[in-house]
DNA sequence: CTTGCTATGAGACACGTGCCTCATTATGCA
DNA sequence: TGCATAATGAGGCACGTGTCTCATAGCAAG
């Protein structure tokens, strides 16, 4: 038997005894309030280190009754992989009520840079402790965050990267994602040489650039056979897609490969259906949704490239805490994966 | 502005007054205690669907002064997936302390039933609150794992199955698990036609078995030009694993692809390396260690599946603590997902 | 010396629940 | 009807922290 009595951590009465001071000094220093002299702060602080003293956040919290109020600030887009970030998230709403947080969805038009900003505005610290933003990069989004984080709110960049936050922001590193897909598409493809189709929604979002960048610094280091041509735009819409794709599919009959870089692959790949595409052409889309999912199991798809919708968003909340808690959270955790899924791993 | 306030949760004194009860009666309920009467206790209940009344964890721990301690049973065997799980459980320690959750490491040996089923036979619900169990199985250790529930400890098998409990585990589908690994390897192999080498420990273990069941299926129904090969027991020993394998590779000279089953790939794999196997014959091994990325890297292994082992360990954690507070945990999120690993997205 | 200020202490109450005791009421049985 | 027992109520203390108020030092300037 090598197992221990759980130890029993100090508390603030503890800690008072240790420094010498009243709990109500104590209480002074942890809550960062004026008034205390520096050298008083300084032997808290040392007693603080020699008991190993952490706050008890439960007690903490039952004293403040305090609660967490997250708000995901999400593109107002239909499609499918929003989709499951809503469910996700109300999902997490269930698990985490326990924790006493409560998450929001708030929908924000991804393309009116000023309406972002004129909403995290008027978030206060008072209505809500912590947003999670996906936004493609503006000044006008990049300095409503830094205001918001000045007034006492969390924020967190969420999916779509901002050049700003160094580690601090979820999602994945959209280079090493495009670099998979070109690594499973050349792996696929095989010995056969020729062309590669790529298809995005629009190259403007600096998702877009990274994904495209790592796709081709690996098709070009690794598969010298195959050329990546263009990438197309559809800008979401079905009738321009149609008459891109069909007019690059004819004008490069050598084609072994497409991706689709966009996150909602639907209309590209039904449009891929209809013009009835050669099985053997490899096809590579990103995120896990019902469609990609149907596509890989009657094999009219043959990798996808995805992050876990769950976990980013859970991920998300444990961070949005962790910067209300003032305390660190951990790398590992929080390092979203590279899914990489095929027909047997769905 | 959609964002509303936070609703303050209903707390025992509503659910008394709203049951037409007193605080004590609704303690009795709430916990379980005897003597009260049916009539009572559906009033109680009732008014907690009525109100949507959640339990304060936070407030009951404290009230308590619960904490949870929970002990990892862990074979004792040296290999790096091992070592990665005791890494991540002493991560997990640190990270868990503000929950109040404290996690051991305590070594069995796999192959002794008798003791493991001692071990687990001496744990008190006093000492301990749950323990997640990585044996293969065998009747005394089924019997152990009972045997602690009914004494109230929290028992969970983890990463190495039990058929008893249904889906109340933690780990990946390994019957999945090896049909990705065939998947993966056809499609590197690509239209190469010859023999796949099978690499195991030992397929004594249920996990082994169901890993090529699900690899031979895979194989079979949509590689028909590969043909997989007995499997390959290496017993954990360098020098058994030398022998098997050059023979083996000896009397297959069409070896196009080579699938190391155990979770410890070193062996193998340098073996491999020694005997300087054509790069051309595709390698894939099981999860991530710090060899596995190597080779990865070095390109001397092609795929790899793998369990992501902080994700099992803090799952492990999150089912324990969900049985012990006896609420449900999140399906979704406790699914162990089967990474693919290529060079690209370690 | 008083006045005014800063730094600290002492103490109380609150948060929501668990758990205890003691008193009171309801119920069943002879 | 009376009595034993079962069922419930009333109330208090505890858990560890936050957040008040009020008192009491210490100290410097006038």
């Amino acid at each position: 038997m090598t197992i221990q009595k759980p130890t029993l951590r100090p508390t603030t009465k503890d800690l008072a005894k240790a420094a010498g001071v009243s709990r109500a000094t104590v209480d002074r220093v942890l809550n960062g309030r004026e008034g205390v002299k520096q050298d008083t702060v300084d032997r808290v602080n040392k007693a603080i280190e020699g008991l190993g003293f952490v706050r008890n956040l439960q007690a903490a919290n039952l004293a403040k009754s305090q609660s967490y109020r997250f708000v995901f600030a999400l593109p107002r887009s239909g499609d499918q992989f929003l989709q499951q970030i809503i469910e996700r998230i109300e999902e997490a709403d269930a698990l985490f009520a326990a924790d006493h947080v409560w998450c929001d969805v708030h929908h924000i038009d991804e393309n009116d840079p000023h309406s972002i900003s004129n909403f995290l505005g008027s978030l206060s610290k008072e209505d809500v402790s912590g947003v999670a933003i996906m936004s493609p990069e503006t000044p006008q989004v990049r300095d409503a965050i830094t205001r918001l984080q000045e007034r006492g709110v969390a924020a967190l960049p969420f999916i779509s990267n901002q050049t700003m936050m160094d580690a601090h922001w979820v999602g994945i590193d959209n280079c090493a994602a495009g670099a998979t897909a070109g690594l499973l598409l050349g792996q696929c493809v095989g010995a056969r040489r020729g062309s590669v189709m790529v298809i995005a929604e629009s190259m403007q979002s600096r998702d877009s650039m990274e994904r495209r960048m790592g796709f081709d610094k690996e098709i070009n280091e690794n598969f010298p056979h195959l050329h990546a041509l263009p990438s197309l735009e559809t800008y979401g819409q079905a009738e321009r897609a149609r008459s891109v794709i069909s007019t690059n599919l004819r004008a490069n009959p050598d084609t072994v490969g497409i991706y689709v870089m966009a996150s909602e692959a639907r209309i590209p790949l039904s449009i891929l259906k209809e013009l009835d595409v050669a099985p053997s052409i490899i096809k590579i889309a990103h995120e896990r949704t019902p469609f990609t999912q149907q596509a890989l199991r009657d094999r009219t798809l043959d990798g996808v490239i995805a992050q876990d919708a769950g976990h980013l968003v859970r991920s998300a909340i444990r961070r949005l805490k962790g910067i209300v808690d003032r305390r660190q959270t951990l790398g590992s955790q929080e390092n979203i994966r590279i899914e990489i899924l095929l027909r047997t791993n769905i």
